[in-house]
DNA sequence: AGGAGCACTGTATAGATATACAGTTAACCT
DNA sequence: AGGTTAACTGTATATCTATACAGTGCTCCT
């Protein structure tokens, strides 16, 4: 059964005072929180509040209230986001095959989360690319590695990117001459891209900073 | 100033009970738990962790302890050795140049320490080794990159191994034949090492299980 | 039309709680 | 030898606190 907008803020206070308070508050407290005239008021909440299974009274104990673990499900919007803020900044989503046309971040894309700060690595990541291929063999880069990614348009000539070629995905060393670019791989088994930027569009999704290999439950070792 | 035991005893318990049921203790749960036979007692030792600057005391409140961040100085010795552990298992340490010697994850060895927990890899890595040379280029594993490693003595034949040869760290590829044992690099421009074990001995410290690069700071782009 | 749930007011009270006051015993410092 | 501190016992009480009981007005469902 869902809170109704009043419990939901009840609860949001019942939060914020623990949290600020170190101490779960009083029917009295919460009268005068919520401006109310009568303790029932406060005592309806919390029997409402502990029917509905988010918090737990016990009974003759004074600030008896306890938050259990489902009450997060009901957290305010606000706070929500919050977390879910506060937990991205702490882990990289990974992402596995591109769907054609969809933003690389785009939900569908992300095949699960990996718990490594984004700011690990200079400039920081905004997420982590599965290579897929042996075209950058030979600058370390493997099948299966895991690349560490800048989101940003920005490239000089030089840095290894993450393009965008055709609805296809692709890490390459970036090289301009003028109106020319070109993608060159660290394989001599593989061919450069050539591309005339006066007739074909290049996206460049973000730089590479980094590398993980053999993590996330794969192992190296056979 | 310092606490007495029983009133880092005293300090536990409300933590404890804190964590456990969610409120702080009364004066009367206080003496239940101690076997008091006076609230005095409780209240005496409250006054003094008070005075002492750990918890704060609300007049007039029920339950109005407040445990302060410094209280955190003051953890019994179990408990501030399990917090160690919980932070060591979401963290690893980064061993750089190891001294002659030495064991590998001795205190002069660790460089510092990354916040990616060791269970991350498979199987899951004690430390971090940064790789120096380019002996195992061919592998994808380059200068500098580091190289998380599973501490054990016991290696197969072509997995890649972390050996201690006279005082020296290497990473190579593990050979096994009768009584030789081979190190392998994976560059063409180094010779294997070739290792008589009834004559020389082969310590092996762990298994390559994983690889990070460009983290920590250490830019990639240049 | 009426029952149920929500969100309250208003009053009352048993008992839970903090806290004062008066001691005791032992260790430790000077 | 005397003062201080720690660690308690024992009693008492103002007041804080949970909670029961009796209502009101509103909305939503059937």
């Amino acid at each position: 059964m869902d809170l109704t907008p009043r419990q939901a803020e009840i609860l949001d206070f019942l939060r914020r005072h623990r949290d600020e308070q170190g101490v779960p508050p009083t029917r009295a407290e919460i009268v005068t929180a919520f401006g109310f005239r009568s303790p029932t008021a406060a005592e309806d909440h919390l029997r409402a509040l502990a029917r509905k299974g988010v918090i737990e009274l016990k009974p003759g104990a004074s600030r008896g209230i306890r938050l259990l673990e489902r009450a997060d499900e009901y957290l305010s919007e606000a706070v929500q986001l919050a977390r879910r803020e506060a937990a991205n900044e702490a882990s990289l989503p990974l992402v596995g095959r591109v769907a054609a046309g969809a933003p690389i971040l785009s939900d569908p894309n992300v095949e699960t989360r990996i718990p490594l700060a984004g700011d690990f690595f200079r400039p920081r990541a905004h997420f982590l690319l599965r290579v897929q291929g042996e075209s950058m063999r030979d600058a370390g880069i493997l099948d299966g590695d895991l690349l560490a990614v800048h989101q940003t348009p920005e490239a000089r000539s030089g840095q290894t990117v993450v393009a965008r070629l055709d609805d296809e995905i692709t890490v390459k060393t970036l090289r301009l001459r003028g109106g020319i670019a070109e993608l060159l791989p660290a394989n001599p088994d593989f061919a450069p891209i050539v591309i005339d930027l006066s007739r074909e569009s290049l996206v460049i999704e973000g730089l590479a900073v980094g590398l993980i290999r053999g993590g996330f439950g794969s192992p190296l070792i056979r």
